[in-house]
DNA sequence: TGCGTTCTTTATCGTTCGATCTAAAATGCG
DNA sequence: CGCATTTTAGATCGAACGATAAAGAACGCA
């Protein structure tokens, strides 16, 4: 019928992961966005609508690619391990980082919420995916007697929660092994700490 | 000698103040800046240097105002109980933020480290500061036997300076008062914890 | 092969940005 | 009372922004 697109648009997307990561919503031109994605202005706007679209279907491929990505990998291994595996796969990222671009998905949550209400919703979503997983995580410990029970597998979830974007948010000031670890040690111990007498 | 400054310099710059931490440094405009403090444009550039500048001389007076501030009071109180409480006002203070402004200092953090190299260094000596304030506060508790020391002070500081900027960052999205005492009850668990037999 | 549709490129729209210039107004000093 | 100095307000600078218009190019289908 008509013209075929002559650009991968799933490539594209990645350029555009890739730009709206490193230079956040604001700090990414649109002209830099086409640039990056090898395509004229136009086309990004007849492809994916606006700015801020692109910005949401951008943000929806990282979190796909990361944050979904990991929860899966992480999911079937011992409750304790996981937890341990899934926070020294952070800091080992978050020290890799030499940009010190952080997460994609916390730093939404400083850039998005200003200007865009509706946009919070996904955002949301994906950090209560998180929490679940947490959650999964502390409930079958506690089921299999490796993760305490003197607190509640919801609070527990929590903790963990704010210890991941403690990290990251750490990690983007000073991403030094000794301090991120730090932090992950008594929170660890925190976990197998027996139930009160 | 000449004519004397029309306005109230502390005055104007807690105006720049509120309008950085409402809208952040990109987003707010010095047009917008200059109307908020009641100056015109060129009286800005004149007074504070540029925008930079400006923001800098703002975020140092927010955290003059909130965060030196906050632990000068805390700073007396029993250890458990100045941390207990510590926690309780950043709460009660994300869950009275009803425009989601966050705390200004975790916002520069995402904010700054894009742009200004050379800014994030007073954020880090910030950041420091309150771990500094957290680790007297264990170091005191230890000493005293109301804080374990199953864990160093060393990383139990680490992890309450993590859970604060996660607390921070998770109240930005999701500012419900049963989640965030939920961080902080296993914290306080674990601080309490008695040391391993 | 021509038609309708969609994509691509280029140029450009109006707005807003940070920053500066100009000139008038306001002071203290001699 | 001028003179020197600084602060005002208002106009304006060039650059960059997001977004669009116009025109030609490339396809499927008749």
């Amino acid at each position: 019928m008509a013209r075929p697109r002559e650009f991968d648009e799933d490539a594209a997307l990645d350029a555009a992961v890739r730009c709206f990561w490193a230079n956040g919503y604001e700090g990414a031109s649109v002209r830099g966005l086409a640039a990056s994605m090898g395509i004229a202005g136009a086309s990004l706007y007849n492809a994916f609508g606006d700015k801020q679209a692109l910005y949401h279907r951008a943000l929806a491929r990282y979190v796909e690619q990361s944050v979904q990505d990991r929860i899966g990998r992480f999911e079937r291994l011992p409750p304790r391990q996981a937890i341990s595996d899934f926070f020294e796969e952070i800091i080992a990222r978050s020290l890799a980082d030499e940009q010190r671009q952080g997460c994609m998905l916390v730093n939404s949550v400083f850039e998005c919420s200003l200007h865009d209400e509706a946009a919070q919703i996904p955002i949301i979503d994906v950090v209560k995916q998180i929490e679940a997983f947490f959650r999964r995580c502390v409930e079958a410990g506690q089921a299999g007697r490796t993760i305490t029970s003197a607190q509640t597998a919801e609070d527990l979830a929590r903790l963990l929660l704010a210890t991941l974007l403690g990290i990251r948010t750490l990690a983007r000031l000073r991403p030094e092994r000794e301090l991120l670890e730090g932090v992950v040690r008594p929170v660890m111990g925190l976990l197998s700490a027996p139930t009160r007498p």
